[in-house]
RNA sequence: GGCCCCUUCGUCUAGCGGUCUAGGACGUCGCCCUUUCACGGCGAAAACACGGGUUCGAGUCCCGUAGGGGUCACCA
């Protein structure tokens, strides 16, 4: 791999790019899907944008060719799009920049402040051995620091000779002044010996050239700000400001990551039933807080959030309040939005497509489906009961209730709802509540059984609204099947 | 292990020296509402990790201890 010639220029956003404008990106590597963790990193840096007016850009960090695919690039995009975290710009792809990371790392070659190290893996593996055997710290200490008599025809990587006395701080907005002695830092490889930027060097090249003012991630990247910085110091570049986030912990305290019970958003959304309102919300008020604000719309999240909000303590992740707070965006939301979302699902476990007339059904349904969901998996679970066909498969529940059912309540109330002439609500509540009061019964002596009858379950919404909802001939008809229900068993 | 960071109810947090007998939310537990389940309403239990300072006064500042976390690759 050849040597790129420096760039000429450096691009970095000029002079007038100084002033006020911030920039913040999301910087994932495609190596799986878009975790919760890469999910709030996101929506702050979005949000930090968002409320300066400023630009929020998304770069693919697949430097990595072995393990970035395009499945986690599709799959991270779209995720952000999901949790409606838009970007400004194209998307920019880290590996197509090789070049000009290369061309970097040729000219702080040239400035002395990089060098070519010759150590090879034994070398290294040795040093290594013996700083544990010594019980020191293992850093990297290259002969070749001041060398120049390697052969360049001899694979070699190009590492930055980084300064190795006194001390750095960094004010990050988050963790406040933090300062690392420069010994425990190394000379971190820029260059691999194939010549490809490693990662350290390209997010330190990208941010440069992408004009990034605000750097907002995890705080696992705390320590690797340091060596970036002796980086951008090293090329004489603008410091961006630095914001590390405590990560997201599971339930058990430990970080949540990619092998430990971390799942993507699209898993929240397929699997568990959360709504991106609900996502958004509960990831905003993990690890920031405003008040005692707990249900925050998108515009006033824009509206509040900054960093100095962020808290510096790690926190877990609480499925429960999740919970709640999907609970609540799918009571507030509309019932055609929460029948499309419902509907893949429902077709699923029905095993059918749903016609124009199913999903009109569907939507009416939502009305009083939404009050009794914390999770869409319940809605549709719980609207599965009108696209079944009598004979209903009876839960067990339900069907002990239908077998405790007073003598000829159901014959009776039967006969009174054949009777209507429309189906409107008052004369459906009219035909229940005489039935009950005739027979001296309590109305929840009519309402399980007929309740059972008519949904084949023991929990249903209003007595009343499933009525309407099945139409006269579909309660009808599953009321006449239910009839010889108990006689059958 | 070295280095770095963190520590308010079970959980997320408010608190930025006195208004804290520490507030809100989720969860939990009662009660109410009620045709089931939810929703909703009311109420309860529940925390400043520990030890030293500084100060007239500390949850709020400083130092230790303990505990937790992060990081130490030719991964990102």
């Amino acid at each position: 791999m050849k040597e790129a010639f420096v760039a000429s220029h450096n691009p970095t956003q000029s002079d007038e790019a100084t002033g006020a404008q911030v920039v913040t990106r999301f910087a994932p590597s495609p190596t799986g899907f878009l975790h919760i963790g890469g999910a709030r990193t996101a929506l702050f840096n979005w949000l930090f944008a968002r409320h300066h007016g400023g630009k929020f850009l998304l770069r693919i960090e697949d430097t990595d060719r072995a393990r970035s695919t395009d499945a986690a690039i599709d799959a991270i995009i779209d995720g952000m799009q999901w949790l409606s975290l838009d970007w400004d710009g194209d998307t920019v792809y880290q590996f197509s920049r090789a070049d000009r990371h290369a061309a970097v790392a040729q000219e702080l070659l040239e400035k002395g402040e990089a060098y070519r190290c010759y150590l090879t893996q034994d070398e290294l593996a040795a040093m290594r051995t013996e700083a544990q055997e010594k019980r020191l710290p293992f850093r990297v200490r290259s002969p070749w620091r001041d060398r120049t008599d390697g052969d360049l025809s001899v694979p070699h990587v190009i590492r930055l000779k980084a300064p190795q006395d006194g001390e750095v701080t960094i004010s990050d907005k988050v963790q406040g002044d933090v300062t690392v002695q420069n010994a425990e830092l190394d000379d971190f490889i820029l260059l691999r010996s194939d010549g490809t930027p490693t990662y350290m060097l390209s997010v330190v090249v990208d941010d440069n050239d992408m004009g990034i003012t605000h750097v907002i991630r995890g705080d696992d990247h705390l320590n690797n700000a340091f060596r970036q910085l002796a980086l951008i110091r090293a090329m004489g570049w603008r410091e961006p400001t630095y914001a590390h986030v405590p990560l997201i912990h599971g339930a058990d305290g430990a970080k949540l990551s990619k092998r430990h019970g971390a799942l993507g958003v699209d898993a929240y959304r397929d699997e568990l039933g959360f709504l991106p309102e609900a996502v958004n919300n509960y990831l905003l008020r993990l690890g920031w807080g405003h008040g005692d604000a707990e249900i925050i719309s998108r515009d006033e999240a824009i509206a509040w959030f900054g960093i100095d909000n962020v808290g510096r303590s790690p926190s877990r992740f609480d499925f429960k309040k999740l919970e709640n707070l999907n609970g609540h965006y799918i009571r507030e939301s509309e019932n055609s939005y929460l029948a499309d979302i419902a509907k893949p699902r429902v077709e699923k476990l029905v095993g059918r497509a749903l016609s124009d007339a199913d999903l009109a059904l569907l939507t009416a349904a939502m009305e009083s489906l939404k009050p009794r969901a914390k999770t869409m998996i319940e809605v549709a679970d719980s609207a599965l009961f009108l696209f079944e066909t009598a004979p209903l498969n009876f839960e067990e529940k339900a069907a002990q209730q239908l077998r405790d059912a007073p003598d000829g309540i159901l014959a009776a109330v039967t006969a009174k709802l054949r009777a209507i002439d429309g189906w409107s609500a008052e004369d459906i509540e009219h035909a229940v509540r005489s039935t009950s009061e005739e027979a001296g019964l309590g109305l929840g002596k009519l309402a399980q059984p007929l309740r059972a009858a008519l949904t084949g379950r023991s929990v249903s919404p209003g007595i009343f609204d499933v009525l309407a909802l099945l139409g006269r001939d579909n309660s009808l008809a599953r009321l006449d099947a239910a009839h010889n229900y108990p006689a059958g068993t």
